[in-house]
RNA sequence: GGGAAGAUUCCCGAGUGGCUAAAGGGAGCAGACUGUAAAUCUGCCAGCUUCGCUUUCGGUGGUUCGAAUCCACCUCUUCCCA
């Protein structure tokens, strides 16, 4: 059987880690309870979450157990590094509400029963009832503020400024694994590689406070080859949510990525064997798209269902091929200016960008090119339904409620 | 506590009384070329009842025929000193 660490090595998730020999060793030979936490800071996970999760649940699959910490304390206090924003404080009552919308959509990569349940934890639960004075003797005191400072993530915010609290937040991480450590024996945290240094000095804390093992991983970002943050789009970031994020526009989404990102995507967010994805990689051609394609129905399948999966093919087929089906909208009655339509089915966000995109040919219904600002739909079409295209990659067949 | 600078449209960043819905770049959208890719070139990029009107330049008042631009106060940010 072959070691975990090898086959996330061999995917590319694996970053940095510490006392990597030991680690291998013992991710071999026993299960290890291991952590990554999440900020419950909107009600849906994006694809940035998704990659964790496949780590996750790789990690699962080999016997190791994990806990999924929700950081409900920090939460609370809201997320710093959204610098011009306004600090939200979030009420339990939300932080409870996105915990329970996190736990829906994880449940569909790990597996919440069984001999290695994955389990599901609130920092809140110790942070916010923290003693300062305590704190800082029991775990502040082992912190250098000179070692601190020479820290990569620390650097890069020194022009734009530091406060307090941000710079807290690696004691309060590190605190958090500690809890962890003794209370459910987790050894291993993992998290994005941004992470890296607040792992790193949960990790040594628990090492010279309890002169135990702990270890640390972090996992690749998924980022573009030319490293700019994949997951965002015009409309904002890619949901698991299928209220916020279609199925369709999720299988649309990855279709469309570079070909350059194409193989890393597979390594990372699938499940399909490296050998398939040499072979679905190999061309610079056209034939590229049948592992765009692969990747799509493989990703939109994992996070959605197989039946969304299915659906989001054929729709795809229907809108840029010769297929019968597509992603369909209705409007209400009266409703008949092409303008109007545009606005109405979400394609346009405003009636001003609606006759902008007319002006530039950017609109056809049926195959015909709009190029009246004031076109109506006519009769015949607002009863028996009509395409509407939107350039090249939008596509929908609307019909009147 | 003392001193200095600054807050501009999605982001970065010009603009210092009318010609400014506001230069330039990035992102984004559309057109050409393609492979539902990239690169490149072109156009668009506050809202609306669109030959016109309305709302925008941290907030609130004020000066002016007229302010993003001048004055006052407030809020916040950054920097220097303690």
């Amino acid at each position: 059987m072959t070691n975990i660490l090898d086959t996330l090595k061999a995917r590319g998730f694996v970053k940095q880690t510490v006392f990597e020999d030991e680690l291998y060793k013992k991710l071999g030979s026993e299960s290890v309870t291991f952590y990554i936490g999440f900020d419950p800071t909107a009600d849906s996970l994006h694809v940035g979450h998704f990659l964790q999760l496949v780590a996750m649940s790789w990690l699962q699959k080999a016997g190791h157990k994990p806990i999924i910490l929700i950081g409900g304390g920090t939460g609370m206090v809201g997320d710093p590094s959204g610098r011009s924003d306004m600090r939200m404080v979030m009420t339990p009552e939300m932080v409870q509400h996105n915990c329970d919308c996190f736990k829906t959509q994880m449940s569909k990569f790990l597996s919440f029963e069984g001999e290695n349940a994955a389990v599901m934890i609130n920092n809140a639960d110790w942070l916010l009832n923290l003693n300062y004075i305590d704190f800082l003797r029991e775990i502040g005191v082992h912190f250098s503020v000179n070692r601190m400072l020479s820290a990569e993530c620390f650097k890069q915010r020194y022009e734009k400024g530091l406060s307090f609290f941000e710079f807290n937040y690696m004691l309060m991480q590190a605190y958090d694994f500690l809890v962890l450590n003794r209370k459910f024996g987790c050894t291993l945290e993992c998290g994005g590689d941004d992470q890296w240094s607040n792992i790193l000095a949960g990790a040594d804390l628990i090492r010279r406070k309890e002169g135990r093992e702990a270890y640390a991983m972090t996992f690749a970002l998924l980022t573009t080859s030319d490293g700019k943050k994949m997951g965002k789009t015009q409309r904002g970031a890619v949901w698991l949510d299928p209220t916020k994020t279609t199925p369709y526009e999720f299988y649309q989404y990855w279709r469309n990525i570079d070909d350059c990102d194409v193989a890393n995507c597979l390594k990372l967010l699938t499940y399909v064997e490296l050998d398939e994805i040499e072979k679905l990689c190999m061309y610079n051609d056209e034939r590229i798209n049948l592992a765009k394609e692969r990747l799509a129905y493989e990703v939109t399948k994992m996070v959605h269902s197989e039946a969304d999966a299915d659906a989001a093919v054929n729709q795809s087929r229907g809108a840029f091929g010769d297929g019968e089906e597509l992603p369909e909208k209705t409007i209400d009655k009266g409703i008949t200016r092409v303008v109007d339509i545009l606005v109405a089915i979400g394609v346009s966000p405003s009636k001003g960008d609606a006759r902008r995109l007319i002006e530039g040919g950017g609109i056809r219904i049926n195959d015909t090119k709009i190029n009246d600002v004031n076109a109506a739909i006519s009769e015949p079409d607002l009863s028996n339904g009509f395409i509407i295209h939107k350039g090249k990659k939008i596509h929908f067949k609307v019909s009147v409620k």
